[in-house]
DNA sequence: TGAATCGTTCAGAAAAAAATGAATGATTTG
DNA sequence: CAAATCATTCATTTTTTTCTGAACGATTCA
């Protein structure tokens, strides 16, 4: 329904947001990302209506700046979907549903950087050593078996990061349900 | 006995350690471990020899109580084997070689129960919510809809999660060079 | 048995990360 | 065009994490 109440009432959050919220600010957390963008995907995701910044940032109790940083965390990943009500200037938010849409993302912009660039510092590292050749103070033949177990280490975890995407791909065996209750309609005028 | 150097001098780190310190460092700190972790760890994968607790706290230039702690942390994920030299009563630690292994323990260890526990909470949410109907503030074809959506979320990532258990379970691809040059045999236990 | 050596633990210090909120720039409305 | 609305940015404050180092219990050695 309508929201009777006005302004700086803090709508006190119902059990079914509390859970949600802590739920995925545990996920957030586990994932390493601040606690403050699991809030506003679980209160997002608890929410049918789509929510502004300023909804966010008054349900949550948390700043407009910190609602501003996290939303913009959730958008790099595809977290959150923009939808725009008619009459109205705000961006309005709503969460993304499809785990592999999401999983992608995140991958491509959390994990798949850091691949590349362990990989890159590898070969900086080999290189560097190989030029130095038995200067850079180990036994030569050390060296190289423990470069050749480096290359096994980046192989081996980014076979698995692809593994991820492989398996992220695809939709997930429960078959695509195209997640009809969520589909309403919210631009009115 | 056997002491050879007892001087307060820190044995100043050669480029092929610093090299193998940092890699680690940033990969303990992309794994959401503490750098010491990564810095011990470095050290280590970067020695020939074992090293005792207190070696690597001097040559790391890091308090005893950090290097206790990141030692357990390795040891946790059995990044780190354990040797006893004849005649020294103190314990002595070097890299473990093996991805797999390491990869195998730290999903067990830090990505497992995780994992469990959110199962936990999703079917007590589930259940919370089943009992109390539509009094939980929003509409039960929604919530369900939602709670199908959690489902998936949470079987999509276990999916993924057991995807790596598999992809660690085997040696990888390279065919098993038996890490020959590392093999030294120094008093075992 | 007593002295010495080891490794761990934990309260406090230091460092790092995240949240805040006012200033900023951009866009829209009257 | 000015006023108003909106989202972002950034210097500062707050919170969290990590490191330190001395105290402690355990073990070994003489």
């Amino acid at each position: 329904m309508a929201e009777g109440s006005q302004d700086s009432v803090a709508p006190a959050l119902s059990p079914w947001e509390q859970a949600l919220i802590d739920f995925f600010m545990q996920v957030s957390q586990f994932l390493g990302l601040p606690k403050s963008v699991g809030q506003i995907f679980g209160l997002l995701f608890a929410s049918e209506q789509p929510l502004s910044l300023d909804d966010i940032a008054e349900r949550l109790q948390i700043s407009r700046g910190s609602t501003s940083t996290g939303l913009n965390y959730l958008r790099r990943f595809d977290a959150v979907r923009q939808t725009f009500v008619l009459g109205d200037r705000r961006e309005f938010y709503q969460a993304e549903t499809d785990t592999s849409r999401i999983a992608q993302s995140f991958l491509a912009d959390q994990v798949d950087p850091d691949i590349e660039s362990w990989g890159e510092r590898l070969r900086f590292g080999r290189q560097m050593l190989e030029l130095a050749g038995p200067l850079a103070g180990a036994k030569p033949e050390f060296t190289a078996a423990r470069l050749a177990v480096l290359d096994q280490w980046h192989g081996d975890i980014a076979g698995a990061v692809k593994l991820m995407h492989e398996h992220f791909r695809r939709p997930p065996s429960g078959g695509g349900q195209p997640d009809s209750s969520t589909g309403e309609k919210h631009a009115r005028g």
